[in-house]
Formats: C-alpha cells, sequence, structure tokens
DNA sequence: CATATATAGTTACCTAGGTAACTAATTTTC
DNA sequence: GAAAATTAGTTACCTAGGTAACTATATATG
C-alpha cells in the first residue's frame, strides 16, 4: 500500500509543478489559479468560504488573498458582517480567469485523453471514498 | 476534469496532515518520513537518488536531510566520489523508522480497507499512466 | 594533459501548506 | 442588556515544494 501513496503524492507534486509552468506566463501560481477558479465560480466569497471549500486553513487563504489583491486581480465587496472580508474578480482578474482557464483546459484535457472514461471515473470515486474516510478520522 | 483534479489535490493535502499528525509524536514529518522509509528500504542513498526517487528537487532533499542528520537520525557513509553526500540511517534512525512504520501502517491500511481492491488497482494504474504521461511532457 | 563539460550538492529566495495565538465583530445565553 | 462564546480574519513562525545561480569534484574531449 506504501506505493499507492508514494505514487499518489508524485503525481500531486508533479501536477502542481507542470501547471504551475504553464501560468508562469500569466505571473500566476497553482493556489492563486485555484481562488481565481472558486471566485469566476462563485461571483463573491468570504476567506472563510474559501477556506471551506480548499479545506486549506485560513492563514494560507489570507496569503495568497493577499497577493491576488496586490495584483489587482480581486477587490473587496461591501458586507453587512464587519468581520468578514468578502472579494470577487476585477476585470482584470477576470481576464487572467480566462486565459488561464483556457491553457490549463487544455492541459488538463491532454493528460486524460488516452484514459478510458471507465477508468477515470472509478478512480474519481475512489478518490472520493478516501476523502471521505479521511475527513472521519478523529483528528489525531 | 477541474472537479477530478480538485478533489485529486484535495486528498493529497489532507492526507499529508493527517501522516504529519500522526507522526507528530515522533517528532517526524510526512517529507523526513519519506526519507526515513527509503533509507530503510535501500541502506544508503546519495541525496541524488533520493531526489531522483521522489521526483523532488535537490535543494528540497538536502534541507530534509539536513534536519535528519540535526536530529542524529541518520549518518554519512564514505564514499570515493568526493562530490556525493552518501548516507544511512543511525541506530536511533532505524528505531524512528519502526515506530513511524507501525502508526502509517497501521492508518493507511485502515483508510482502504473498506475499498474494493479492483477499484484500488484501477487507480493505482490510473495514476501510473496520469504520471507516465505527465512526465512525457515537454518542459515549456 | 589541459581544458571543457557534466555531476553532486548548497545557498538564497520564492510560493504554499500547517499550527498557535491573537484581535475584532457577532451571536448566544443568562 | 451585559457577559460569554463563537466566528472571521491576521500575525508569527514552522515544514515543504520550486527556481536560479553558485562551488567543488569528476569525467570527456581536443
Amino acid at each position: 500500500m506504501e506505493a499507492f501513496f508514494h505514487q499518489y503524492l508524485q503525481f500531486s507534486r508533479t501536477f502542481t509543478k507542470k501547471i504551475n509552468e504553464h501560468i508562469a506566463d500569466l505571473d500566476l501560481y497553482q493556489s492563486q489559479w485555484s481562488i481565481v477558479y472558486y471566485l469566476q465560480k462563485n461571483k463573491a466569497a468570504t476567506l472563510v468560504e474559501i477556506s471551506n471549500y480548499f479545506q486549506v486553513e485560513k492563514p494560507t487563504i489570507t496569503r495568497t488573498v493577499n497577493r491576488l489583491e496586490d495584483r489587482q486581480l480581486i477587490e473587496k465587496v461591501a458586507s453587512a458582517d464587519k468581520r468578514e472580508r468578502r472579494i470577487q474578480l476585477t476585470e482584470k482578474g477576470l481576464d487572467v480567469y480566462d486565459q488561464a482557464s483556457a491553457v490549463i483546459d487544455a492541459f488538463e484535457k491532454q493528460l486524460v485523453e488516452e484514459i478510458p472514461k471507465d477508468d477515470l471515473e472509478i478512480t474519481f470515486r475512489t478518490i472520493q471514498r478516501l476523502l471521505f474516510k479521511i475527513n472521519k478520522e478523529e483528528s489525531v
């Protein structure tokens, strides 16, 4: 079973690295892209919503969002709750989304193109089950 | 297809986090564990051998190996080639291996126990194919 | 054999994940 | 309605991935 998880992490590292290479022209990184992607799909969101969606801790999200804000890819949205930091894509952010989206879609499609649909579905479902199981684990 | 890779990375993050929690008592981290594991299986190795095996860049390996050396879990092995830094586990390192190995084996087994063997095999093979494909990608 | 090239490893610095401890605002509870 | 508890986000600092540029040694080549 060691080999299974070893290989799993191997692909994860390589995949992230390649995504980074593909969007380097846009001065974007994979983790930044994932937030841009989320904001395009969800229009506006708080940091906690993003944190929950990706199951990534808040400080990590804070930092990445700050970088997107520095680059003016996102902007603040008014909110009744003063604790919240609600954000959305700017015009520039949408533009970057469009460009990155094309590159990444092509990359991902090309990656899976020769793999049988059934195998991909089983793989997806298996990872889903692993994810469900690992999330049920009590925190040690 | 976005969902596929999104979920893939999700599990990867959570898995690493849980491994870290499980071996925190041993003052070990997942990446340190992976090198300890490699050295137990391969007796002695150079940093380049480790770097190639995990497909992780040399500076990352240097740093992690330094931490293992600081903790006296590894030691230098004589080498004819003066450029090389050949290392192996110390007694203490072997002891930590035994302890971590037990914890991690149990964790991984429990994670996959309810998943059909066939599904795991297909998943393994599919990731293997993805890995092969992504490694063939010319560097952008 | 002297020079050029390749290889092993390190240093400096970037992004990205984590935890712990904190502030400020909101919600619950008494 | 005041005090307590919860929630949103930040700061500081840890490990872990990356690239670029470097040193030192070993190997190839003319």
